[in-house]
DNA sequence: AGCTTTACTGACCGAAAGGTCAATTACTAA
DNA sequence: TTAGTAATTGACCTTTCGGTCAGTAAAGCT
């Protein structure tokens, strides 16, 4: 007997419509940032008055908050049980790879958190303190220890992830200049492979290794 | 005997005014976004009154016309002259190096376009049209008859471009998430050296080529 | 069915936004 | 000087902002 809660209607419908809700805003903040983005924009977009927004998330900071929460609750760094055995080339490959098919895939989610950076991240401090650093210390060690066993050359880890960080995320943030340049409307199917493949190369050659086999998934 | 004007009290006054506001502007839109800063804010900041600044420049989406304008008419996307006779290690090197040292030293510029480019680039997709992608076609140019000459590996020129920016740019736009990563409070001397070095190990070794002797400057 | 409680929302609020304008204050040129 | 013109700005306008609240609707419970 688990504690089943029997499909209570209320919370059905309460949690279909913040569901619509944090839709609507996470669409809305990201691209318009949140000053750009107004209550009863999210309102119209989610199809609920706005008192009802007000309602379930008390304050617009606090339906910003839910937004970044539902991010990062859904939010995976990556690189997973890395450790110093692991074969860097294949390691940072796949890395550099699956952080090119969100940004090219689910721009959203990287442009909110871009928005929030730009203005000094006020909300997302804490995020970062509490678990990017112990995430990225952990990965710097990684790294630091292929560098003792000469498997990657000697490079700053950290600028070495920032390094990764950077071109990948490129791809979302800036995907209005991306595309402007390129003189394309939208990214297309062969984009994906292109940009891993650019990225990697250079960066997986910039510290010394090759690029592993790509077995097509 | 040039048209010189005589230094009319008015257009110096004026002048003094506006340059005032547009420095005030260029930081408060940088940081805070179009929608994130006021007229009022821009107003106090500025110390002048508020009334003063739409006299100047009309309307608020003049004023950020303004600030825009001024960035770029100071803006240079470096590379100036670059030919396929050129070296690449050292043109490239100081390329990365010169826009390490903007992002670290003069970031609100970078900014103020990451927020512009967050929004879809309203108001610089004319910008991108006519001068950037002239720009970039022409460096793609000479980035694709180094590697027809085997000078640096082949990639896609438009991606090692894209590499070249995102990396330099992130110590700017996201200065925030790298001091909080690194736990510190800001840049300090030694950390454009280090970007420098980090980043340009990377990409030219990456590319194919080897890092050239800094001679320091 | 009826009673209680919670969920919801239309109408409204004060504050702040961008913007206008009439009145006042400089300058300039004669 | 002084008339004429341009520069300046305090006061005010409309709209929209985030947010409140009293009243209504909808479950849930017995």
């Amino acid at each position: 007997m688990t504690t089943q809660t029997k499909p209570n209607k209320k919370e059905v419908t309460r949690e279909k419509n913040q569901l619509l809700i944090l839709n609507a805003a996470e669409q809305l903040f990201s691209l318009n940032g949140y000053d750009g983005a107004s209550m009863s924009m999210v309102a119209k977009e989610a199809n609920v008055p706005k008192a009802n927004i007000l309602y379930y998330f008390k304050s617009k900071d606090g339906l910003y908050e839910a937004v970044i929460d539902r991010i990062i609750a859904n939010w995976n760094l990556g690189l997973d049980n890395v450790t110093a055995e692991d074969d860097p080339a294949a390691v940072l490959y796949n890395y550099i790879k699956s952080k090119v098919i969100l940004a090219v895939n689910q721009p959203l989610q990287s442009r909110l958190f871009a928005n929030e950076i730009l203005r000094g991240a006020p909300y997302l401090q804490n995020y970062f303190r509490t678990n990017t650093r112990p995430w990225v210390k952990q990965k710097i060690d990684v790294f630091q220890s292929w560098m003792d066993a000469k498997k990657i050359d000697q490079v700053d880890p950290h600028h070495l992830l920032f390094t990764i960080w950077s071109t990948t995320q490129y791809y979302a943030d800036f995907q209005a200049e991306v595309l402007l340049v390129m003189n394309k409307l939208e990214y297309d199917k062969t984009d994906v492979a292109q940009i891993t493949q650019s990225i990697a190369h250079i960066i997986l050659k910039g510290i010394g290794l090759k690029i592993p086999v790509q077995n097509e998934s």
